[in-house]
RNA sequence: CGGGGUGUAGCUCAGACUGGCAGAGCGCUUGGUUUGGGACCAAGAAGUCGCAGGUUCAAAUCCUGUCACCCCGACCA
């Protein structure tokens, strides 16, 4: 690791702020309403092109590079080797693995001169399955881990926060390929490590959590989140013990409710009363003292939901269950058609609609349900005596305030942003794909794979969120743009100036980067400038430190600076 | 795709209701005075008012259409 630091730092750059391409701004750009996307732009690292594409200007790119360079020292100590795979695919290739419908209209398709049609790669499971089919054979080709960086093209529904969620975009993919479980478990675990030390030396406190595996398939999943209020995600955690978990994907234990003895039912007249609120208000009962139904179209298909009350569907488990494609809220139509009535419905006497009940429904009894006609609900129904269900399972949504499924402690929840993503995926790939192999006793078997994502732009922008002050970014030093900036005032004075450029090449000279700020600005300027780009270093060289043979030091994290000789400059900046 | 919002100088925005010479701050250029936390004075450059059509003597402003961008939701490996 450190062998490649040294390699890298070889060329140590040396940028004239003067002559830096992209300007810093006192005001971000209207439209940006995070704090990373507008401190990005205000300091002259990325401009955006459209929705959801964005150039990244030489300062920025600076630090994307060094993220860049900490996923690839990192990867190659996991293991893994790299190769970089084309972005334009043959269509063919997700027809093969089934998943032209899965992305649907988020995979971008071109036409080529002969009218044949290409994906723009949006991942890259079906390429790289097809290459490692071509090329292995035996066992003895495994374990194997590839990876890339590559752009990856989605369309998105809604690109937002600057580099959070776009539409083109670095990614680094990794996959695996074992020969069995066991080597499975090692490649993952491998990746799992390169992660963790991912997101330390990029100064981001991302945490595992376990996730669904969505539209890529496979097993096991876990995802790496960074709680951020701008996030996408909502992550359940359990304070007392380890439990952490995607709310799509959450289980835990919903409040209890003391059983009674069933009574009879009993129509009431519930007028004007449609919501679970309004009817629990109505018959001064509990949220949880009710049925809830709601009407879903899984792949055009009613289905009929119930779940107790105070709870809400989750639909992520509903549509693994129905083994669904496309799931969605059903529209009034489709619910009348299936003889439903919506607000009054029931799941008594219905027949013909699929009906899914959430284990909530045993959790209590005398319930209040819809009577299936406006105007009216029904007292006291209790399951399996007044209704049946096709299935009753687990899809109730956890939220905070829930009993961890580990350790019976009060979860919590709050939001975050995925930074990345691991999959066991096993054999699903190999097999479509034809990436099989001999193995021991001259079978021939489908590789295990597994898969692991990490974008490198979002990172970046949630390197800045994390690491900021209301002056500006505080870059971790790995990941900053420049080791040091060096700031000359009064830089018309020759003295000043010549102190600076001797600085500067001795700086150059230790092998460490330096932004010079050898514009003829305020020190106000300046200074407010060096807090915006958020260098680690910063030094002032000026008439009042030269009076005393002396420049001026302050690290980004501190208020406090200090004045050392010019002479030991240099050793005090690198000891810094 | 549903809901909301915004398009005027490089950036942030006013002007629109009530049609009548295209505006301010920041930034930029030139000269001068300044110089340790976003200086000051003076003189300048800079806009197809998103685009198209319509109404009108006259449209940034009113009408119709359209495009783009942003936010919330849906969607999202």
């Amino acid at each position: 690791m450190l062998y490649f630091s040294i390699m890298n730092k070889v060329v140590a750059t040396a940028v004239r702020f003067s002559q830096l391409f992209g300007k810093t701004m006192r005001q971000a750009p209207a439209g940006a309403d995070t704090a990373a996307h507008q401190l990005m732009l205000r300091a002259g690292m990325i401009n955006q092109l459209a929705a959801g594409t964005y150039t990244i200007l030489p300062f920025g790119l600076h630090a994307y590079q060094n993220v860049e360079r900490i996923i690839r020292e990192e990867m190659a100590a996991g293991g893994a080797q790299e190769i970089l795979m084309p972005a334009l695919q043959p269509i063919e290739l997700w027809e093969q693995s089934g998943r032209k419908d899965a992305f649907g209209p988020t995979l971008f398709q071109v036409k080529d001169r002969k009218d044949r049609m290409l994906a723009l790669g949006p991942t890259h499971e079906e390429v790289v399955t097809t290459l490692v089919g071509q090329t292995i054979q035996s066992y003895r080709d495994l374990p194997l881990i590839l990876y890339q960086i590559q752009t990856k093209f989605r369309d998105e529904a809604r690109p937002r926060a600057g580099l959070v969620r776009v539409r083109e975009f670095a990614m680094k993919d990794a996959y695996s390929f074992d020969q069995n479980e066991a080597g499975l478990e090692d490649s993952y675990d491998r990746m799992y490590k390169a992660y963790a030390n991912i997101y330390k030396r990029c100064g981001v406190p991302a945490i595992p959590v376990d996730a669904d595996s969505g539209a890529i398939g496979g097993k096991a999943s876990v995802e790496w989140i960074l709680k951020s209020d701008t996030g996408e995600d909502e992550v359940i955690k359990c304070p007392s013990c380890a439990y952490a978990a995607n709310a799509e994907k959450a289980s835990g234990t919903v409040p209890q409710r003391v059983k009674e003895d069933e009574k009879p039912t009993e129509e009431v007249a519930t007028p004007g009363k449609s919501t679970i609120i309004d009817v629990s208000a109505f018959l001064k009962i509990e949220y949880s003292q009710t049925l809830k139904a709601v009407f879903y179209s899984a792949d055009k298909q009613v289905i009929f939901v119930i779940i107790r009350g105070d709870l809400d569907v989750n639909e992520i488990k509903l549509k693994n269950l129905l083994k669904a494609t496309e799931l969605r809220i059903a529209n009034d139509q489709e619910v009348a058609r299936a003889g439903l009535v919506p607000g009054y419905a029931s799941p008594i006497g219905v027949s013909g609609v699929k009906i899914i009940a959430d284990e909530s429904i045993k959790m209590g009894s005398n319930f209040v349900t819809g009577a299936n006609k406006v105007g009216f609900h029904i007292k006291n129904v209790n399951y399996p005596r007044d209704f049946k269900a096709d299935a009753v399972t687990d899809i109730a949504k956890i939220s905070a305030g829930h009993g961890c499924p580990k350790c019976g402690a009060k979860l919590e929840s709050f939001r975050g942003v995925e930074v990345g993503h691991l999959f066991k995926l096993g054999t699903v790939y190999s097999q479509k794909m034809g990436a099989f192999f001999l193995d021991k006793d001259g079978a021939r078997v489908p590789a295990l794979m597994g898969c692991y994502g990490i974008g490198v732009g979002r990172l970046l922008a949630m390197v800045v969120e994390q690491n900021r002050d209301e002056k500006g970014i505080i870059w971790p030093k790995e990941v900053a743009p420049f080791d040091v900036h060096l700031v000359a005032l009064n830089i018309e004075q020759e003295p000043v100036r010549q102190a600076a450029e001797k600085l500067l090449s001795e700086l150059q000279g230790a092998g460490l980067s330096v932004l010079y700020d050898d514009r003829s600005e305020t020190p106000g300027v300046k200074f407010n400038d060096a807090d915006l780009l958020g260098l680690p270093i910063r030094v002032t060289v000026s008439p009042r430190t030269l009076q005393k043979s002396s420049a001026e030091l302050k690290l980004r994290t501190e208020s406090q600076n200090r004045l050392v000789g010019l002479g030991e400059a240099l050793a005090s900046i690198k000891g810094s």
